[in-house]
DNA sequence: GGATGTTTAAATCCTA
DNA sequence: TAGGATTTAAACATCC
C-alpha cells in the first residue's frame, strides 16, 4: 500500500475527499489560510491525480468550499490586490473526522448544530481570540514571516492542536518552533488584542461587529465576545470570517495522534518546510492502512491513542 | 474572459 | 434499507 507521501499514488486517486484535502491544504499553511488557487496547488503537487481532469475536481472542490460550513471565507484586505479571497477551517470542525480518518467524516460540521453543543461555550475565549488573528492576518496581509509581530509575549505551553494542524499531521511529539502560533492564540485569549488591528483593517466591518446595536443578528454564545455570526454560517456574507482553534477532547486528541500515522509522509514532503524534525515522524517502517481500515483497524485505533 | 463563488440536483458510497 | 456523506455536473453571478 503506498504511503501518502509527494507523488505516491502517482495516477491513483488519493483516498481522501475534498474536503480533507482541502483541510490538509489549509493547515499545511502557517497562516492556516489559503487562497483557492493555492489550495488547487498543493493538491496538485502531492497527488499527480489531481493534475488531470482539473475543471472536474476543482468544481467539486469549490463546491465543498462553499456548501461545507468547516470552511470560511477570509476576505482579502481591500487595497490587497488579488482574486478570490482566503479560505479557513472552521474553529470548530476538529471532531468532523473520527478515527483520523481522512476518508469520510462521521458528521457534517454545521454551525448552528456546533452552537448547541456546551464545547463551543468553554471554549468561546480561544475561538475569539484565533477569529481575530486571522482576521487580522487577512486583513494586514500579513504572511508567515510577520507572524511575530503577533507574539505578545505572553509565551504559555499549549495543551491543543487542531487536528488538521502541521504539527499533528507531521508528529506526534511535535512542538511550535517557538512556540509563537499557539501562544500567541492563548496569549489573545485573555483580552483579544487584535482590536487595533482590525478596526484600523476593516473600521466599518469591526464597528459593526462590536456594536451592541449593530443590525447583525447575533444568538448563543457568539453575542458575548461580539462574533459575526452570519459570517461564520453557511451562505454568510464575506465579512471577516474568524477561524479559531478547537478545543481538545477525547475525539481531537485521538484523531491528532491518528492524522500523524496517516500523514505523516505525506506532509514531510511539504515545500514549505514545516516538518518538525522529530524522530517518530519516521513512518518507513510501516505502511500505513487503507483508508477503511484506517476506520475500522482497531490495532491502529490503539496506536493513535498511545 | 477567466477565475472565483454559490446553488441545485442527481448519482454513488457508506454507515447505523 | 434509510439516511447521511461525498462526488460530479451544471448553471449562474460576481470580480479582477
Amino acid at each position: 500500500m503506498p504511503r501518502p507521501g509527494r507523488n505516491t499514488y502517482s495516477d491513483q486517486k488519493p483516498p481522501y475527499s475534498y474536503i480533507s484535502l482541502t483541510a490538509m491544504a489549509i493547515q499545511s499553511c502557517p497562516e492556516k489560510m489559503l487562497p483557492l488557487s493555492e489550495i488547487y496547488k498543493f493538491i496538485m503537487d502531492r497527488f499527480p491525480y489531481y493534475r488531470e481532469n482539473t475543471q472536474r475536481w476543482q468544481n467539486s472542490l469549490r463546491h465543498n468550499l462553499s456548501f461545507n460550513d468547516c470552511f470560511i471565507k477570509i476576505p482579502r484586505r481591500p487595497d490587497q490586490p488579488g482574486k478570490g479571497s482566503f479560505w479557513a477551517l472552521h474553529p470548530s470542525c476538529g471532531d468532523m473526522f473520527e478515527n483520523g480518518s481522512f476518508l469520510r467524516r462521521r458528521k457534517r460540521f454545521k454551525v448552528m448544530m456546533m452552537m448547541a453543543q456546551e464545547h463551543l461555550a468553554q471554549s468561546k475565549q480561544s475561538d475569539a481570540a484565533h477569529y481575530l488573528r486571522l482576521s487580522a492576518l487577512a486583513a494586514t496581509g500579513t504572511h508567515l514571516p510577520q507572524m511575530s509581530s503577533y507574539n505578545l509575549g505572553v509565551s504559555q505551553p499549549s495543551t491543543f492542536k487542531h487536528p488538521f494542524a502541521i504539527e499533528n499531521i507531521i508528529a506526534r511529539e511535535y512542538k511550535v518552533p517557538g512556540s509563537l502560533a499557539f501562544s500567541t492564540m492563548q496569549s489573545m485569549s485573555a483580552g483579544y488584542p487584535l482590536h487595533n488591528q482590525l478596526t484600523t483593517a476593516w473600521p466599518h466591518l469591526y464597528n459593526t461587529m462590536v456594536d451592541p446595536v449593530s443590525p447583525i443578528s447575533m444568538s448563543g454564545d457568539y453575542v458575548a465576545y461580539r462574533m459575526p455570526l452570519k459570517s461564520l454560517c453557511h451562505g454568510g456574507q464575506t465579512l471577516p470570517a474568524i477561524p479559531v482553534p478547537i478545543k481538545p477532547n477525547p475525539t481531537t486528541v485521538g484523531l491528532s495522534a491518528g492524522l500523524t500515522r496517516h500523514t505523516s509522509a505525506f506532509l514531510s514532503n511539504s515545500p514549505q518546510s514545516l516538518s518538525p524534525t522529530s524522530p517518530q515522524t519516521d513512518t518507513s517502517q510501516s505502511s500505513p492502512p487503507t483508508p477503511r481500515e484506517t476506520h475500522t483497524n482497531p490495532t491502529l485505533q490503539s496506536v493513535a491513542v498511545h
